[in-house]
DNA sequence: GCCTATTGTGGTAATTTAGCCAAATAGCCA
DNA sequence: TGGCTATTTGGCTAAATTACCACAATAGGC
């Protein structure tokens, strides 16, 4: 795998991250898994739309699924990619501010 | 701000990120701040591109630049993005793996 | 004041992504 | 089996993203 490849794979990974509503799925995988029909309640769009969005996090690796009944629950597969969040708040909040101020945050 | 803005803000900082030349710029400034000509050399597309992308970045809050002459040096404005990058290959690492040895991983 | 080097911007074509509908699939239960 | 529910997939269109080109803007050196 070059160089490039694997920046490739990293920026389709943290790509899958880059939306709302996955944003948002993420946030509440945290607590555990969930079910399609919970999440599809959390973010508020259509079932097919969710579900979409559900396969680009499991194609990037962000999320395992675990068929049970009629039912699929997804889950975090790799929990630590919640600890980022903290830092995303960071650049937040600094937009107009010194940069001094925040190079500790996290 | 909504939650959903919020959101929304995030997602944007994080799509951001999420490009395999901008990952290599983030990953470069990770050493110290460097110019335009640097970073253009380093990720090897047109002028033009690179300073796109770096637009992106700084519209982000990502990075700072500041001009010195002819140049224009940018540089990380929160350097805990750089932690992320671990999670992220312990995400790529995991694909066809079991969940539990990698639940620890940062 | 002109010339050149370094960046940024506007325009445009090609590709990717998002969201909706309809249809397909899969598992349960009577 | 046949119907019912939960989820996924395919098809479509609109919007966003990307990369290149040409050109504008700014700063320094002469």
């Amino acid at each position: 795998m070059t160089q490039n490849e694997i920046y490739k794979h990293k920026a389709q990974i943290i790509k899958a991250m880059g939306h709302p509503s996955r944003l948002m799925i993420i946030d509440a995988l945290a607590d555990g898994e969930k079910c399609v029909c919970e999440l599809q309640q959390l973010v508020g769009s259509d079932m097919s739309t969710v579900s979409k969005h559900l396969s680009v996090l499991r194609n990037a690796g962000l999320v395992d699924d675990r068929k049970q009944g009629l039912q699929v629950f997804y889950s975090l597969r790799v929990p630590c990619i919640i600890n980022f969040f903290g830092c995303v708040e960071a650049v937040m909040n600094q937009r107009t501010q010194a940069p001094e101020a925040y190079a500790a945050a996290e």
